[in-house]
DNA sequence: TCTGGGGTCCTAGGACCC
DNA sequence: TCTGGGGTCCTAGGACCC
């Protein structure tokens, strides 16, 4: 073994099966082998197929479909409101198995993540090893998972798609022309419709079409992507497994499709209430605090609208997450019918790190307070109240830079 | 009865600074 | 008479994934 040198590697990709559906199963052995898909309630517009059993897509049904499209598809469909808890401890359980393998787990998702298996295939063969890893989540979670095994994460990725259920596959370099290349170029991970359209229109269809055009060429379509695509399809992806990513989240959001369209600023303000809580909750959890927000408007014609904000402050409270969005909201709402509302808080960062950042603006502050008042009462009175309209806080969090033009003055 | 909810990453224009 | 060039931050939107 050499160290630091660019060995190859060994990673597997883990790929839960039709997950939500295997988990119903799993818990209500009366459901297993029949077509069943779950749904949220279409009574609340939220009525698309989530996830459904191996039995229902025999009958077409998929992913994003509306329930009683599925259902005329497939009458004897069952449908299951999803458990989300449920699966996550199921999800979590699973990747505890994976951590007893060896700790390089990489989590992508609640039902798929890389392990690198390199050092561990010193001792173990790779396909037995995959086959036990299979078989215990099996055993004892009662799921299938299908793994691909590959020297690096597109092709292990690629390769787990490749037999499903419960499938084991090998990818190894020299399978590429023979067993990914004939695939359609829009099956590969990161070519969606769009992507597949441009594609198609400089004659690439298949993902040996992408492999051996002149990089440049896809570059100049799609930019730094296209690149990216271009060199995995020839096998080549250099990004490591990293088991510390789960832990570097960006973002906490979270949105809801109204029962009916409204225009009432009462059920908005409410709407915006409930995500707030939500928001808050999942921070603390997270133990973070954010300093951006972002709403989103999703009007009854679909139109959506992102508005964000950089804030001068931390936030993680529900009242400041709900004012801050109430306001950007009516800076921006169109007054045209609402269909959905949505909160998204980033820019985040433990909540430890920034009490100490708090502490030194606040120690700043402190000193500057008194000037800082006696300025604000001075524009009060020369220019009304309404100066401070924009702000609608109490002085302790008008802006610092605010603050600073002012006193410079 | 058109199409949920959770995310990540990239692009692009304008402001602002040097 | 025409005003460079680069870097960074902010905001909005789009593409993609599960």
């Amino acid at each position: 073994m050499k160290s630091g040198s660019s060995r190859s590697k060994i990673i597997f990709h883990i790929d839960m099966n039709s997950f939500y559906a295997s988990v119903e199963m799993a818990d209500h052995p009366e459901l297993r082998g029949k077509p069943l898909a779950i749904a949220g309630n279409p009574e609340e517009r939220k009525g698309v197929i989530v996830t459904s059993s191996y039995e229902a897509r025999k009958y077409g049904v998929k992913t994003t479909m509306l329930v009683g499209e599925a259902k005329r598809l497939c009458p004897s469909l069952l449908i299951r409101r999803p458990n989300f808890e449920r699966y996550k401890e199921v999800s979590q359980a699973m990747f505890s198995l994976l951590r007893e393998v060896t700790p390089m787990v990489q989590p992508v998702s609640i039902d798929e993540g890389y392990i690198d298996v390199t050092d561990v295939a010193s001792s173990h063969y790779p396909p037995d090893l995959a086959k036990e890893i299979q078989q215990r989540i099996y055993q004892e979670l009662q799921v299938p998972c299908s793994i691909g095994i590959a020297p690096n994460k597109f092709l292990a990725k690629m390769a787990s798609d490749m037999k499903k259920p419960m499938g084991i596959t090998i990818l190894r370099k020299r399978d590429l022309s023979r067993k990914l290349w004939p695939l359609p170029v829009r099956d590969m991970n990161g070519v969606g419709e769009k992507t597949n359209e441009k594609l198609k229109k400089i004659g690439i269809e298949t993902i040996e079409d992408l492999a051996t055009k002149e990089e440049y060429e896809v570059k100049a379509l799609l930019g730094i992507n296209g690149q990216k695509l271009h060199q995995r399809a020839n096998g080549f992806d250099d990004r490591e497994v990293d088991p510390e990513a789960i832990h570097s989240f960006k973002s906490i959001g979270t949105s809801t499709t109204l029962p009916e369209d409204t225009t009432s600023e009462t059920h908005i303000n409410e709407t915006f209430r409930k995500l707030a809580d939500k928001v808050e909750n999942r921070m603390k959890r997270k133990n973070v605090v954010g300093q951006q927000i972002q709403i989103m408007i999703r009007y009854n014609n679909r139109k959506t609208v992102t508005r964000s904000r950089s804030l001068q402050e931390y936030v993680d409270k529900r009242e400041d997450i709900w004012r801050e969005a109430v306001d950007l909201f009516e800076e921006h709402w169109n007054q045209q019918p609402i269909r959905l509302l949505g909160i998204t808080l980033s820019e985040l960062v433990e909540r430890t790190e920034a009490v100490e950042q708090l502490n030194l603006f606040s120690y700043e502050w402190v000193a500057e307070k008194e000037p800082l008042y006696k300025a604000m009462e001075e524009l009060r009175q020369k220019y009304g109240e309404g100066i401070f309209h924009k702000a609608k806080t109490p002085p302790a969090t008008i802006s610092t830079s605010f603050q600073k033009d002012f006193l410079d003055d």
